[in-house]
DNA sequence: GTTCTAGAAC
DNA sequence: GTTCTAGAAC
C-alpha cells in the first residue's frame, strides 16, 4: 500500500469522504488531510491540495483562465520546488495557510481533549520530500512516535536544522516585492546533507549517540512537559477557587455593608 | 515512504 | 555476541 504516487490518488479523489476514516481527518473544497501513515509525533497530519478535475479543485478544464490566472497542472503539484516556480505560487501557499490554521484548531481541540493541554504544532513542508504530491506536514511539537526510527526521520522534522520548511518562512521568500523569482535557497543536494548532521535534541540541543538514546531522551523530555502542564492546571485551578473564594467574601461583606479594603494584589 | 540486512560499532 | 546504521530493493 505504501508507494510513491499513493498522495497523488488521495488528491485526485472527486469525493474525499470515500476515503476511510482511517486516512481522510478533514477536508474543503480545495484540500485534504489526511492521517501520516507512519507518525512521527503523538499528532500528524498531511495536508493535500486537491487536484479532481471539479469545479472545486485547483485543476479544473472549466476554469476560465486569462494571463494573470494561469492554470495549475498536475506537474505544479509535484512538490514544492515545483509549485514555487508557477506564477500563482503564493496564492495556493496562501490557501494551504488558511486551511493549516483550520486543521490547527481542530487538532488543539483534540490536544485539550486527550491531553488537557495544547503544545506546538509545526507546520511546514519538507525541502526534499520523498512522496508525489505536494504535502504539507503539521506534526506536533514532541517527535514521540514509533515510527520516528532513523536519523533521517528526527532531522527531517527538526525544527531548527533547515530541512524542514516552516510555512511561513516559505511565505516570507515572497516579501520584498518579488513574487514570481522566488525559489528555496538551497539545492536538493545541500537539503539533503542535513538529513546526515548529528543528532541534536530540539528542545535542549544536546548531542545524542544513537537513535535509542534519542530516543529515550525525547520521550523523558515529554514526560516532563507533561508533568510540568499537569503542574500549572494545578496551580490554575487553585488560583481560580481562590478567585471564588476571595470574590464570594466580598459579597458576602458588600451584603454586610462593608465596602473597604476590596484590594488585593495578584500573583 | 518502508523493509531488509550486511557489516560497522560497541 | 549484540546493537545500530545505512544502503539496496521495493
Amino acid at each position: 500500500m505504501s508507494n510513491l504516487t499513493i498522495l497523488r490518488t488521495y488528491a485526485q479523489k472527486a469525493d474525499p469522504s470515500s476515503l476511510s476514516p482511517s486516512i481522510l481527518f478533514t477536508h474543503s473544497d480545495q484540500f485534504l488531510t489526511i492521517f501520516d501513515a507512519y507518525p512521527k509525533a503523538i499528532f500528524h497530519f498531511l495536508v493535500l491540495p486537491r487536484t479532481a478535475s471539479t469545479v472545486s479543485g485547483y485543476i479544473t478544464s472549466t476554469r476560465s483562465s486569462s494571463a494573470s490566472d494561469a492554470a495549475l497542472t498536475m506537474a505544479d503539484f509535484s512538490n514544492l520546488r515545483s509549485l514555487l516556480k508557477h506564477p500563482r505560487a503564493k496564492e495556493v501557499l496562501d490557501d494551504f495557510k488558511r486551511e493549516a490554521e483550520e486543521v490547527k484548531e481542530k487538532i488543539v481541540e483534540e490536544m485539550m481533549g486527550r491531553y488537557g493541554f495544547k503544545w506546538d504544532l509545526w507546520i511546514g513542508f519538507h525541502a526534499v520530500p520523498s512522496m508525489e504530491h505536494i504535502h504539507l506536514h503539521i506534526i506536533s511539537s514532541d517527535l514521540c512516535a514509533p515510527s520516528l526510527k532513523n536519523k533521517k526521520h528526527y532531522n527531517s522534522f527538526h525544527p531548527k536544522e533547515g530541512f524542514f520548511l516552516h510555512l511561513d518562512e516559505v511565505l516570507d521568500l515572497f516579501e520584498g516585492g518579488s513574487s514570481t523569482t522566488t525559489k528555496l535557497p538551497l539545492s536538493p543536494s545541500q537539503y539533503e546533507a542535513i538529513l546526515k548532521r548529528p543528532l541534536a535534541c530540539f528542545k535542549c540541543h544536546s548531542e545524542m549517540k544513537n537513535m535509542p538514546t534519542l530516543k529515550k531522551h525525547l520521550q523523558e523530555e515529554w514526560e516532563k512537559q507533561k508533568e510540568r502542564e499537569k503542574c500549572l492546571r494545578v496551580e490554575k485551578n487553585a488560583t481560580g477557587d481562590k478567585r471564588k473564594r476571595d470574590t464570594d467574601e466580598l459579597e458576602m461583606r458588600d451584603g454586610a455593608g462593608d465596602n473597604s479594603k476590596h484590594s488585593r494584589k495578584e500573583e
